[in-house]
DNA sequence: TATTGTTATACTCTATAACTATA
DNA sequence: TATAGTTATAGAGTATAACAATA
């Protein structure tokens, strides 16, 4: 290795510490949450964060078509498909024919899904308890609208800054 | 355009809907802003976000071994090895013999891997303080004092989940 | 022509572990 | 033996687009 010319220990006037910078720390609060309720649905019965969601919203026994679905959770029409098509195969979600529109089919859980989702879902709910007991009433309303208005913010950006 | 806006009746005894669930819209939030963020370092330059990150953290001209990275920023010695890599190869950074540890190396920035980092940190805070400038001087507090108990929090419950 | 959903394909990410060279 | 770092490899996840059936 050549001692190619090395700049002075220059600080540049702008710091940056990934300690204080609120992106960083959003993603690595949000990884450990995000892990700590997956070990819920991936440790009792084998279920990806996809799977997990879809049997969350269909758990009120309603039939919903697989682009109504992907438009609840926020997944891609290819992602939903592929997702409703494992569950299929697990014999937790049926198809049932729509009348209305023959290109679409409605989906809903079988007894089994339903069974699944009343064990999952207290035991998730439960989880949710568990971390968010660390705050005060007050603050759990102060971060409900905090991450609202963050929220937003952050879409105005992107929306903004793609004109 | 999908006529049916039927909202779901029968509710489960417990209910999980996703819009209510903490983890869903904490995911949510971090996505889009992680989005926004790396507009920037993805747009500029073609950096990924371990790159990025590294450079962030080398950006003070300090040289640092591939572990004290990784442990910086989270990141596993394999993912840290490879983005390094790729970075020397952009030139980016350079390798320096460590005197006192031959098994490692020490890793700086090049004067060009300078030069990005000085311009595309302050684009980054910038964006970071347009993110949080929605909130109020008490909302960024109560914010940053929520997510240090919901991270210790979320930390405890996992170390307790495995034992 | 547009929409719903499926399939193909390629690409990125990740996790595990074997391997090397030092200590 | 343990540690720092690299490389191999397989699996999971993602993104783009082509496609069939229906509207």
């Amino acid at each position: 290795m050549p001692a190619d010319n090395i700049e002075p220990k220059l600080d540049s006037n702008v710091s940056l510490d990934m300690d204080h910078f609120f992106p960083y720390k959003l993603t690595q609060l949000q990884s450990s949450v995000s892990d700590s309720i997956a070990e819920i649905y991936t440790g009792h019965f084998e279920l990806t964060r996809h799977e997990w969601r879809i049997l969350a919203i269909l758990g009120t026994g309603k039939a919903l078509s697989a682009k109504h679905i992907g438009l609840m959770i926020n997944l891609e029409k290819m992602q939903t498909s592929r997702a409703l098509a494992k569950m299929i195969n697990k014999a937790l979600i049926i198809k049932v024919e729509d009348k209305s529109d023959k290109r679409s089919s409605l989906l809903k859980l079988t007894s089994q899904g339903l069974r699944v989702h009343r064990e999952l879902a207290p035991m998730v709910l439960a989880r949710e308890q568990d971390l968010l007991s660390i705050l005060s009433e007050d603050e759990r309303g102060q971060l409900k609208q905090i991450m609202d208005k963050l929220f937003s913010q952050s879409k105005a950006i992107q929306v903004q800054s793609k004109s």
